[in-house]
DNA sequence: TAAAAAAATGAATATATTTGCAAAATAAAT
DNA sequence: ATTTATTTTGCAAATATATTCATTTTTTTA
């Protein structure tokens, strides 16, 4: 599909640069062999959550909404990276263990940061199944995982 | 100075409702008394760092950044909060006192929120002293700290 | 307090973004 | 495989936002 591959160029490159207009951003994706027009870029970034906001100097950026929900409950958030046990890739998608009974609020967590990269996610009492849009690599998944639950990955490495 | 009385009716219409136009909030502040152009507001919104999100729905909102410089360390957050011993009004400012060797990071941090509320800070070894912009009530920063620092007056509450 | 400098503002305009609609592409159903 | 429904897209037009320039207001300096 060519419009996933055209997301996911969008959030990288507004991840990793500035961009102030459309029709700059057009420009990149014209130079990484992506093209399509303003008007589609402008349905492209609403439906991506990209907000666009002063860059402090003057100007204005692109940004991705990141946390802009998950960021309300940073207590929660941190309340939440202590229970994961354990990631692991399966069949090209991801199972996270989290200790007994906090699935299922973790999921919650996860699904209510609205990214992308995540079709969405099944839970049991321990086990969340976390399943990557298409054309997603696992690594996007854990790059995304690391941005919902900061230090997620630090945990799994420490319970081990 | 009409024009802090602008941008801090600016920030708290946009914080209480959805605003999804200049226009539209040219006519909230015109509703309260406030009246300016369109080429005012545009030029306000960019210096109070608002900026223009999806909201979710298909429509867009203009949107305090809150802590989007902020949120990018949650965890550090996290850690500032503990070290808060207590906050007292004086003379119109405001003084918060932390445990010792801890207040220039603490007033680094809320600094580095960026808000319009507060016009600086400065650190001892563990004292801050808050610097309000002129017009603007102690009320109105206990709230702007309770958004860059969530749980900041529950801390001091508990210390008591 | 008067003069000079800096900041803020409005009107008009330039620039940028969003949207209605029809065509094209993709996915689903028969 | 063909038809039908859904989604995506471009084009052109409509909206919305940012900026230029001249003027007014506010602040600073002498």
């Amino acid at each position: 599909m060519q419009k996933t591959k055209r997301l996911l160029a969008i959030e990288k490159i507004i991840a990793e640069e500035t961009i102030s207009t459309q029709e700059e951003l057009l420009k990149k994706l014209k130079g990484k062999g992506i093209s399509c027009t303003q008007a589609t870029l402008s349905r492209n970034l609403r439906q991506l959550g990209v907000g666009r906001i002063p860059d402090g100097s003057g100007g204005y950026k692109y940004s991705l909404q990141e946390n802009h929900r998950a960021s309300s409950s940073s207590t929660l958030k941190f309340n939440i990276v202590p229970v994961i046990q354990d990631i692991v890739e399966a069949k090209g998608l991801m199972v996270i263990r989290t200790i007994p009974g906090n699935a299922s609020n973790t999921a919650f967590f996860i699904d209510g940061a609205g990214r992308y990269e995540i079709a969405g996610t099944i839970a049991g009492d321990d086990t969340i199944l976390v399943i990557p849009r298409d054309g997603v690599t696992l690594q996007a998944v854990h790059t995304c995982l690391e941005i919902i639950l900061p230090g997620i990955h630090e945990q799994v490495k420490n319970r081990k």
